[in-house]
DNA sequence: TGTACATCAGTGAACGCGCGTTCACTGATGTAC
DNA sequence: TGTACATCAGTGAACGCGCGTTCACTGATGTAC
């Protein structure tokens, strides 16, 4: 079933899929212009300028970003926020691996007008549903004398650390041809001492 | 005192303060050579393209990024390998600190023409350090199940992401004023246990 | 129902920009004999 | 010591490119009366 769609959301799935597609490279007001068969001025009725329809690629990312650690926690006990926590690591670089153009546009403040109100918003929303995450396993116990959202600043670290240079294939080359679960998996490991059931992946 | 020195390490070094000055965003071969003092299609006589010329840049950082983690490590006893381990974390972050447009550069895959021999040589050395570092760590109990290169890869994208989301500033508005100590601190609390003799600054 | 007007998405030509790279050249330096 | 030649760093004009943005326009749609 097909959806009429407005030409603005268009153009932002055009973009996504350029970028997931062809890299952050090339990308641009032309490019994503002619590849959502419009003329190259179109955008600009949607978008004042390049940096704003970029924002608005970005936060689409960090809704995506969201929805995947919804899901990757949905997966595991709901009463245990040890298990979510390791979870959500795995949602996070699902996220980046499932769609690295657009995980790489997030990132970049010279591409992305990070004025735009949208893109303030929803970086801080995944930001926040970390942080939540984060004051649960203290409650537990988890370095309950730490600032909750420095902890989280520190994971959300890891974990973009882990995407950016695998997706870079930075890391590939040194330590061979490691997928990015084991990887994660090891993280779990040092942080939380994860037990065998958190470091599996959700099916 | 100063000494007579090639174009071509005048280049390289020309390029570094643009790019802890300026950033990485109006870098290029024609900016270079403008603050240089030299002729637009002067760069092209010492490297053949940008690429090469950003890539000996990245190759300089890399050495850089060696011997800021060697000095972090000479300030805490050598014969006990998980404060040495602690240790490199903050030489780590402080390369980044330090060299903000250098350390962004460096993983630029589209800006570094990375088929560079010297840049692989530089950045294989920077990771091999690491390495050597975690195995000696393995040696006196540290996850001695673990492949060496995966937990140092683990451990270098912590550092990694800790310094990029810094940078930009990712972490700031959502985090505080925090400094960038403090969350290495954190860091290697959540991977060593790290003392507080560890976590100190070396001075 | 019909007419006049306003709105606005989309077009396509044009502007101005800075870029990396090429090219023919100049002029200084080093080398062979 | 002097001459002829080769080398090569550096110059500056030029090429061709694609970019973001501007602008006057067309044509379809909606609205007021």
């Amino acid at each position: 079933m097909r959806v009429a769609v407005s030409t603005r959301d268009r153009l932002v799935d055009t973009a996504r899929t350029y970028l997931d597609e062809e890299g952050i490279d090339g990308i641009g007001l032309r490019e994503i212009a002619r590849r959502a068969g419009l003329s190259h001025g179109a955008p600009l009725r949607h978008f004042s300028t390049l940096g704003r329809l970029l924002a608005a690629v970005a936060a689409e990312g960090f809704r995506d970003l969201y929805a995947s650690v919804e899901v990757a926690i949905s997966t595991v006990d709901r009463a245990d926020p040890m298990a979510r926590l390791a979870a959500a690591s795995f949602g996070y670089v699902r996220f980046a691996a499932g769609s690295p153009g657009v995980f790489g546009l997030m990132f970049r403040s010279d591409l992305c007008d990070t004025g735009d109100p949208e893109y303030a918003t929803e970086g801080g929303a995944a930001f926040g549903q970390l942080v939540e995450l984060v004051v649960d396993a203290q409650a537990v116990g988890f370095h309950p004398d730490l600032v909750s959202a420095e902890l989280a600043g520190v994971l959300w670290s890891t974990m973009h650390g882990l995407a950016s240079l695998h997706l870079h294939a930075a890391l590939a080359p040194t330590t061979g041809q490691t997928d990015l679960d084991a990887l994660v998996r090891i993280a779990n490991l040092l942080a939380f001492g994860a037990s065998p059931t958190i470091s599996k992946e959700p099916s």
